[in-house]
DNA sequence: CGTTAGCACTCTCTTCAAGAGACTGCTAAA
DNA sequence: TTTAGCAGTCTCTTGAAGAGAGTGCTAACG
């Protein structure tokens, strides 16, 4: 599907390099201009005008210049901005700080997003996370074919346990609903100790079997949380021009604020995602509607491969994907290097 | 010099009271309206302008209406504004709170950021302290009569100790300021303990005593630290017109990730302070020149006696002092009473 | 056929002037 | 001492005009 010439590629790499650092729309002289291109204005405009066709670019009005749409970006960070390590001297300069930090993981926590922050301008994330043991949230039943049922249980964290019994005498649907019902009501919220405590009423083998797998379910799980948070480098991001109008900028620091929406969003990339290494979560990736116009690159840490937390940085759309995927991948596996040796002494 | 008549109090105590709700500047006839004064627009008009020979009011420009100085402000909150308690009603919504919180001082202490931010529409600090061994940071050596020395020891916290000494032989002001010279080189950030490794050129009697000295200040004390800060409600502060202005917003967001100055500032009126309760910081109070327009509210908290942290709300200087000044109160009285219960269990 | 110069057209942003509106300070009367 | 009345001051809104920036289209060019 990449059905892009390579000027057009080209086109929509400059121009993303461009409006990251003006912020204004880019017109098709100015990109011309100032990257020397070997051809003119004019075909720039042809393929600025495909571009836009294709949903990478839009313009905010009629006869202005051209600003890349969520998907342009998503587009430039997936296949066009390649993969650039952090630059030796950047390097050495962030390993400086830590050396000079104390040698403690709390103090090499809050001095990554310290060093987030103040490297790559915007507002910085770092999670500690543990586990904790699984509660109850929902249970559904559903009948599937003859005393088969599914037993459907939903976890605190979200997470959902599916698994199917066969029951010793069929039951309609919607008695199994009544069940559900009752159950949910019962043991809503306990954790294992306390459903292990729950008298059931004598006599219904049916209920007891549900109960049982209730309880094996929760038993056996463990659900992450985040722990401390540490946050820096707010201040920065009121910098930005997209901030200027005050309610996006307090739109911005509620989700700073807002922990439940930090884990979810830390929990869902970082941990229920297969692929290692740093995460861009661009415009929400219409999945978080409260980050329209906010874009996040994350990445795990830890102690070889137990993942201990998360760390990223949080800005405007318009951010420097290509400074902070390698800060935030150099500080992820800096961290990750300096724990992974304090616990081997 | 309290040479206001009762009738300008007045005038002032619903001049801030409107203006804190309005963010605007009131005109003497919607003062005289609003709160159906018994003398005319042109009384009020009189009055304010004596109020505002007094340093109590401004305009921001010729035949605009009148905005509280920091002055104007001060006066208010320290002989007009009452000392209301909190509502109970409201007292007992804050109590269920916490009471459906878990027992335990962390989630206390993040519930009264949040808390505290709420019922202000404010942003909230709590910090919690502990004491540090103190470090050497400073000496200096000042030759005062003959053979006496005035010794100045100051520690890391700022904190300076006094002291004088006398040497067995006269020295000059320039050898003293050699001598204070090395030692600030060699006990540099050194701790009691540092400090006691030390091994100094043997034969220089006069030497030992003024290092003795220092081990002996530095041994004894310690220091005050801020530990955890809990912060919450800031996406509230950029509700409040004052922070249309992006830069405004920065420069309080700037303080509040600031910790040395939050520490600095805490430390000052908290723990400097002989006056217990609630402390109203205005406008910096010409101390800090980077809290210009910003106020604080702020109190200790501890069990009995003993102080173990500070908390309170920082906004713009146009703050509902009234309510601020009750809530603040209460929850660090709350806080302090669940710490001391907890305790003695 | 792709590329490009030229140009009409569109839309925003700035500037300026005029007028409305909000308050004040002053004067003179109650 | 208080207050009605009023001239004067300053801001804010509105609208129109003009400059500026940039595009899309057309037609010419290699």
């Amino acid at each position: 599907m990449s059905g892009l010439t390579e000027r057009q590629k080209l086109v929509l790499a400059l121009l993303v390099r461009d409006y990251v650092e003006r912020a204004e729309p880019i017109s098709s002289g100015r990109l011309v201009d100032n990257y020397q291109l070997d051809f003119s204005p004019a075909t720039a405009r042809n393929e600025m005008a495909e571009l836009e066709g294709a949903g990478f670019l839009y313009q905010p009005y009629t006869s202005a210049g051209r600003i890349p749409t969520k998907e342009g970006y998503r587009y430039y960070v997936r296949k066009l901005m390649g993969e650039d390590r952090l630059p030796k001297h950047i390097q050495e300069m962030i390993r400086h700080q830590f050396y000079q930090a104390r040698h403690d993981v709390d103090d090499w926590l809050s001095l990554s997003a310290s060093v987030l922050a103040q490297h790559c301008g915007v507002a910085a994330i770092v999670t500690t996370l543990h586990t904790e043991e699984a509660r109850f949230k929902h249970l559904a039943l559903l009948s599937t074919r003859g005393r088969q049922v599914l037993v459907v249980i939903i976890l605190n964290s979200g997470e959902v346990h599916q698994q199917t019994l066969v029951l010793d005498e069929g039951l309609t649907q919607a008695e199994l609903t009544t069940m559900a019902e009752r159950i949910n009501q019962i043991a809503a919220k306990m954790d294992a100790k306390q459903l292990q405590q729950v008298e059931l009423p004598a006599g219904n083998p049916n209920l007891e079997a549900i109960f049982r797998t209730v309880r094996q379910t929760i038993h056996g799980s463990e659900v992450v949380v985040a722990g401390e948070i540490y946050r820096d480098g707010l201040a920065n991001m009121l910098s930005e021009p997209e901030f200027a109008e005050p309610h996006k900028a307090k739109r911005t620091l509620e989700i700073f604020e807002d922990r439940a929406m930090l884990d979810d969003l830390l929990t869902k990339t970082i941990f229920e995602s297969d692929s290692p290494g740093v995460h861009v979560i661009i415009g929400g990736e219409d999945v978080w509607e409260r980050l329209e116009d906010t874009s996040l690159i994350l990445a795990s840490y830890g102690a070889s491969d137990r993942t201990m937390g998360a760390l990223g940085i949080l800005g405007p759309m318009r951010m420097a994907y290509s400074r902070g995927v390698p800060t935030v991948r150099f500080v992820s596996e800096l961290v990750s290097e300096l724990i992974s040796e304090s616990m081997n002494k």
